[in-house]
Parts: C-alpha cells; structure tokens; sequence
DNA sequence: AACCTTCTCAACCGCCCCAGG
DNA sequence: GCCTGGGGCGGTTGAGAAGGT
C-alpha cells in the first residue's frame, strides 16, 4: 500500500542544507537550468532526494527572494488575499514578489494568526470574534531578538457594522497616487466612482478606473494576472524589467479557466493596494470599451454579493 | 548558570493534478 | 479511458534559538 517514495531514500542527506550543498545547486541550475528534478541531484553531485532539491531552490536560493521582515502592505495584502483565497499559499504568494508560499504560510501561522486573534478576528473566516480570545498575556509582547521589532500600529484593521449589523471586517485603502496616465479629473473621478462599502461591506472600495485598465488590459490579450504581477513588480524597485517581462510570460495555467478569471477580478481590489505607491501604469490601450468595462464590472459585483452572502450563511 | 518553555521557520511528507504515453 | 511519473501544494514536524524562571 501507499505510493513509492519520490526517491530512493538510502543514503540521502536530509536536514539543514550546507553551504557547499547550496553553492552545488545553484550552480548546477544556473548552468543546466531548474527541472528535471529527479535527476538533478546526481548530476550536480548532491545526495539529496530531487524534491528536497526543488523546495530548497525554490524557498531560499532562487534569486529575487525577499528575505526578512515582512513590510505592513505586504501583512495587509497578506490578510486580503487569505480572506479571499484561503490557505492557497501559492495564489497568495504569486501576489507578492519575492515571497515564497513557504514563507508566507509561515508568516500566516506564527504571526498573522496571533495578530487577528488579538484584534478579536476568527483568522479562518475573518469574521468578528463573538468571543474574544483570552489575554494570553505579555510573554510574547517582548520582542524576541530574531522577531520583528517594530511595533506597528494596526491602523489598517478596521471593524465595521454592516446594515443588518453583522459585524464585517474592512482594511482601509491607503490614499492612492496615481502618477502616469491618470489627469487629475481621472483620479476624481475614480474616487467618487468607488464601489460603495455599503454594497461591499468586506472589500475596500477601489477606483473603477483601475478596473477599467485591467479590462482593456486583459481584452489586448493580456492577462490580469499579468497585470497583478507587473503592478506588484513596479511598486518594488529592485526588480527589473526582464524579470516583469518574464512574468508577464509566465501566466499560471490556473488562471485561465473562467474560475480563475473571475478570482483574478476578485483580486483586484488588492492589485489597486499595490498601487499606493510610486506606480507607473504604462502599456495600458485607450480607455474606449464601456461595455468590456461594465461586464466585468458587474461580474465584480456579482462576486462581492456572493461572497457577502456566502459570508452570512457560512456551509 | 542551568534548566525549562516557547517560538520560529526550514524542511519534510504525503496527497493531488496533469501531461504524456 | 487508463496508467505513470514529475511537479506542485498545503499541512506538519522538529531542531535550534531565544526568553523566562
């Protein structure tokens, strides 16, 4: 019974990696490139089993991984996206550059969950604790040394009441500057043009011009997800532009079906947090197509009014 | 200083998906 | 349609670090 192993276990490292394993790898797939990952080990000279060789490659030496500190608009964003995806480490990691699913699902566990514990929300549903959680007091306040230090205000977490009083969450937008292609006229607009919270008491309201872009975007044949990635790569400035060609390539294969289309439109809200910063919104064609606009638009609001309703009557 | 407890996170494990034969 | 193997994913573990007593 069970599967056979990945790989012939015996004689096979496991544990921590050395350095001298590392620099094997790395150099290995610079030279031949990833894949492949059942003969790899034996042909970079390693004794590890070919999965263990792929996670250590894709978690720690990959280039582009962001190590550290995880900054507040990633804990935000990370908080969106679990509210909407769930435990998909991979989704959510696909939206925030230079995170791995690992990390972030480590992050989740031992930091994310405690905070919202803290601020009285069931992590798993983001939803008002309607008993608050004990205080569990202040051992861990003290910042342990590896722990992150600074103490940040948790300015972003709101709570709300909704109509019928049932108590929502709401992450407040930061204020949004839109520095390329947008007139001023168009950033007004897009404010007054919000979605009202009212209607989606969970979601933060975000300009219709950004889902304006990203239909014309998708409708160039190119992909929103596209647009996610390139928008999370221009708000970081140490990623280059063939690295933002390179995903713009690399569009999931999940993303194609109509599933994975209307989750991408979900998203959008937190593609627009992305765009706080200084972001240029280049490339985009001319807004002209009102009725490509208003059917992905109600389709986005489609999806919040289940999303609510699903809320309300949790299965 | 020594021991105990708690926390973190890299790594492992096993299941699932899917392309190719 | 079925089988197989590779790759990917999410849950879990455990060693080591750090704090507490």
């Amino acid at each position: 019974m069970g599967r056979a192993p990945c790989c012939a276990k015996e004689g096979l490292r496991k544990g921590p990696w050395s350095a001298k394993e590392d620099m094997l790898l790395t150099n290995y797939i610079k030279e031949n490139g990833e894949g492949q990952w059942k003969n790899l080990p034996k042909k970079a000279g390693l004794l590890r089993c070919g999965k263990s060789c792929r996670l250590r490659w894709m978690n720690y030496l990959r280039p582009g991984i962001k190590r550290g500190n995880f900054s507040q608009d990633e804990e935000d964003l990370i908080i969106r996206l679990h509210s909407l995806l769930g435990n998909r480490w991979s989704l959510i990691a696909g939206r925030l550059p230079g995170r791995t699913d690992n990390e972030i699902k480590n992050y989740w566990n031992t930091h994310l969950i405690k905070k919202l514990k803290i601020a009285g929300i069931q992590p798993k549903v983001h939803k008002i604790s309607t008993k608050r959680e004990p205080k569990k007091k202040p051992k861990t306040e003290k910042p342990r040394k590896k722990q992150d230090k600074k103490k940040k205000k948790d300015q972003s977490l709101v709570v709300q009441k909704t109509i019928n009083d049932t108590p929502q969450v709401v992450f407040v937008p930061k204020p949004i500057r839109l520095l390329r292609n947008f007139s001023v006229d168009d950033v007004a607009l897009s404010r007054t043009s919000s979605l009202d919270c009212s209607d989606s008491p969970e979601m933060l309201s975000y300009p219709r011009q950004i889902l304006k872009k990203c239909t014309l975007f998708e409708e160039s044949n190119m992909h929103l997800s596209a647009l996610l990635k390139s928008t999370s790569n221009i708000a970081s400035p140490s990623d280059s532009s063939e690295e933002l060609a390179e995903n713009n390539k690399n569009i999931n294969k999940d993303d194609e079906n109509i599933e994975g289309k209307i989750e991408e439109i979900s998203l959008i809200p937190c593609a627009s947090n992305l765009l706080f910063d200084e972001v240029l919104l280049d490339g985009f064609c001319d807004l002209t197509n009102e009725s490509m606009l208003e059917k992905v638009y109600e389709e986005y609001l489609q999806l919040i009014s289940e999303k609510c309703h699903h809320q309300d009557n949790p299965i």
